[in-house]
DNA sequence: TGTTAAAATAAGTAAGTACATAATTTTGTC
DNA sequence: GACAAAATTATGTACTTACTTATTTTAACA
């Protein structure tokens, strides 16, 4: 196969990894040097080496220096989830969006909250407990914590008018992120604000921001019954 | 700043990605051209490119051809996660793998799984479950349809010797997956398998995999009560 | 004024070259 | 034969130049 007219890194990334669907590359095979492959696709080394790139970011194959590239043996999947602010969600839904604060408390964290940021103690946090309603209806359940320590003018800001959330996406920025998934059962009292039976089984997700090891915030987001994450990979 | 010995990419990724946290950019704002920033740097604009696709592909700056850079203004968190070969995640953990046929039948896949498929019927296929076990204690429990139209070999598979999840990924690549998350109650019978109390809350996760638009496999995986998905993004 | 065509612009892609870096292999020495 | 030093090798990164393409801006025109 040549690339006549318009060739591009993309072509050649889908031209190696249709060889390994093939078989005509197998796991644990080594492939050509890219030397060797740009020849033969005539292209530049260039181009095979940024399709490489991305397959081994795809965790399809295996690059060393002098020891070549390899497949993998024990490919992994990888799928990305994307997970936006809560208000843009419910909205690209094409439903309406209200956002209900129910507490909002200076305190200090627990120590399972400061070891999920990797510190001693935090001091100084708000717990900022709140629902995020879909066209009425209860969509996302969050029970926040926000480090002072890291903002400070946290603070000041009025809940009624904009959720933490959202606030923390425009003016704080984060360099790091964690997330946990989980299922987990509804105890009562959130199951009524869920307004969903107690007991029943609900997608958790954990999420933890960083600014470098400072810590911004820690978020437990309870889902709907029905909430599914969708990912391609 | 500037980069005076060993500069890269990544460098100019997290001068830019900087610039961000500290507001010196701002949700909304244009960025500086490539050529500019480069000057700026004292780079090649190929390394700005190279940045900035990055910084694009994490969801944090949008780019356009003529209309130049931007600052997302509601930024995605994007989480990637890994998904191991179930053998290969409990060995990697230290413990002993073991792997318990259930049962293994050819037959037609009802409507919803067809539909996950994207296609009318798959009137011949494998439905196979089975338990992956962790030191001896139930792991995952899967439930899963090979299309034989796609992947007619698997009917001679032995799988008292190897799992359907690792002959599959050794044998038959994809080109495709999708895969959704959620939570769900478990109901008796599986609740026996996986030795849980009935009604636990416990985590799915459902893959579909496809080389090019025929479809391979469909799974739903039930994972341990405690078992938590985590990623870094 | 509105509609269309042309020009300008900024990112996208690719080629080719050069040098850096991490591993491996070979060679040299005791 | 064991071990360390040196040469080799394949990928990693960067620079430069050239050309492509999508999109916006401007200009021309009805």
């Amino acid at each position: 196969m040549t690339f006549a007219d318009r060739q591009s890194w993309k072509d050649v990334r889908e031209e190696i990894r249709s060889r390994i669907l093939d078989s005509t590359y197998r796991p644990g095979d080594k492939l050509p040097r890219d030397h060797d492959l740009a020849l033969e696709l005539k292209c530049a080394r260039s181009t095979v080496q940024r399709a490489m790139s991305s397959l081994a970011d795809a965790g399809i194959i295996e690059r060393k220096r002098k020891g070549g590239t390899i497949i993998k043996l024990d490919p992994v999947t990888r799928a990305t989830i994307n997970i936006p602010i809560t208000k843009v969600e419910i909205e690209a839904r094409g439903l309406k969006y209200r956002h209900h604060l129910i507490t909002s408390a200076v305190t200090k964290a627990p120590l399972s909250i400061s070891a999920r940021f990797g510190i001693a103690d935090l001091n100084s946090a708000v717990r900022v407990k709140a629902l995020h309603m879909a066209a009425g209806r209860p969509y996302v359940l969050e029970d926040r914590w926000i480090s002072l320590e890291t903002v400070p003018e946290f603070r000041g800001v009025d809940l009624s008018n904009i959720s933490a959330n959202e606030w923390l996406v425009r003016n704080r920025p984060y360099s790091r992120c964690n997330v946990q998934i989980y299922a987990e059962l509804i105890m009562k009292k959130e199951a009524n604000l869920m307004e969903v039976p107690e007991g029943s089984a609900m997608l958790i997700l954990e999420r933890t921001t960083w600014i470098g090891d400072e810590p911004i915030t820690h978020v437990k987001a309870t889902h709907t019954v029905d909430y599914r994450l969708i990912t391609n990979g």
